[in-house]
DNA sequence: CACTGTGAAATTTGATCATATTCTGGGGCC
DNA sequence: GGCCCCAGAATATGATCAAATTTCACAGTG
């Protein structure tokens, strides 16, 4: 996923080995991500397949995926689209998200190495600068790779698909509020992580991690409740 | 989440009332909840269109579905197969299932009906046969039906998701054990829980939740230290 | 003379595509 | 306003291509 914003072509060399329902999965897994596409906002097979230019049966694949993350609902007829987030959701993303993603910085805590944690903070270095300059798609990709980085030193795959997938709900309503009110009314609470990570303290990086949850599951719900 | 017991056996030509990767995916799926499937076991495209009589197509989506949703591992070189279980994850599983399935008992306490927990009775009381005549696919029917129905009583969609993946993580190695061990072995924590629920008290739901977790929990852990 | 290691061929399996079929939804007609 | 027909999209099938594992044969060595 270090390739972002490339355009959907795999006309490059070397990676092209990889198969094309994967990446077709990547490159829609992204556009969901990073607020590509509005939530509500209809998919057809048809649509996508003009698209990314892929044959029928990879994104086909791919949509049965993210229909099974979450990052797609499947409307009853044969309809898929971007789901809507409701207040309810919300609660249940914010518990969702504490528990384990406050249990993923403990964990991440203990492992992490030095290397590590200056990796963690030139992402967020990377995160400040596209707050300043306004850039939104970079805000989000840098956050979500924060997380992201921090989580893969915890050694819990399991925890960290579950984190991913409820990443996957959310990500379209982020990209809504912050499109509507800018990234600079975001303060960032990375910085307190990083220095809990420093001091080698779990219980302060979880303390720090449910605050940067809350904030962001705010967001969320400011967006809601303005956006309805 | 609706369907009624339907059997997993819809052999051939009659049921094209639903779509038919989806009718895949409901079979396989509870294949591997119950065991049907061993960890570790290859799953073969081809091997489960002659198995299943059904297309390629359906086959492919249903797969794609599951390795989504955590029940089958994609094993490096296009090769898929029943995920084994190790301690660590046991860790992990642990944690997930006591945060989220206890938190699922606490809203289910509030909102469920009289009615609901009477069924919840009905469904404990044919665990408990099958305990006593040793059916090991019953109990693990029984069993999960049993939290199933509970958590659909939560109100909580998308934490009864997370939930149901977890159950898919640890289902086949749950068969395993059970069938090394039988089901004697298990004290039915189940009680605990429906007497939370009488009293409407959520935390003491949460607490007997807690336990049948650990209990569960333990059950395949001791699976594992044997088994290898 | 038997055993083992290496190489290629063959079979099995997965990935992709083109196409037929069915179902949903809408517009026109009565 | 209701019913029927048509268009379009999704579902499903089978064929075809590519890749990987397995097997088998041969040769070299103990």
């Amino acid at each position: 996923m270090t390739e972002t914003s490339s355009s959907v072509q795999d006309a490059g060399e070397g990676a092209a080995k990889r198969p094309a329902h994967e990446a077709v999965y990547q490159q829609l897994r992204a556009q969901i991500l990073f607020g590509e596409l509005a939530p509500g906002q209809a998919v057809t097979i048809q649509g996508l397949t003009a698209a990314l230019d892929a044959g029928m049966t990879p994104v086909r694949e791919a949509i049965r995926r993210l229909i099974s993350d979450g990052a797609l609902v499947f409307q009853g007829n044969r309809r898929v689209s971007v789901p809507l987030i409701t207040p309810a959701d919300v609660n249940e993303l914010i518990f969702a998200r504490k528990t384990i993603e406050c249990e993923l910085a403990r964990l991440a805590t203990v492992d992490i190495s030095d290397d590590d944690i200056a990796e963690l903070e030139r992402i967020d270095t990377d995160l400040d600068r596209a707050i300043s300059t306004g850039d939104v798609p970079g805000y989000l990709a840098q956050n979500y790779s924060f997380h992201t980085t921090l989580y893969g030193h915890a050694g819990a795959p399991i925890l960290t698909d579950l984190a991913d997938r409820l990443w996957l709900r959310f990500g379209p309503s982020l990209r809504v509020v912050c499109g509507r009110f800018g990234t600079q009314s975001f303060p960032d609470r990375h910085k307190d992580i990083l220095e809990a990570l420093r001091r080698r303290d779990p219980e302060l990086a979880a303390l720090a991690m449910e605050r940067d949850v809350c904030q962001g599951m705010e967001q969320v719900s400011m967006g809601l409740a303005e956006g309805n």
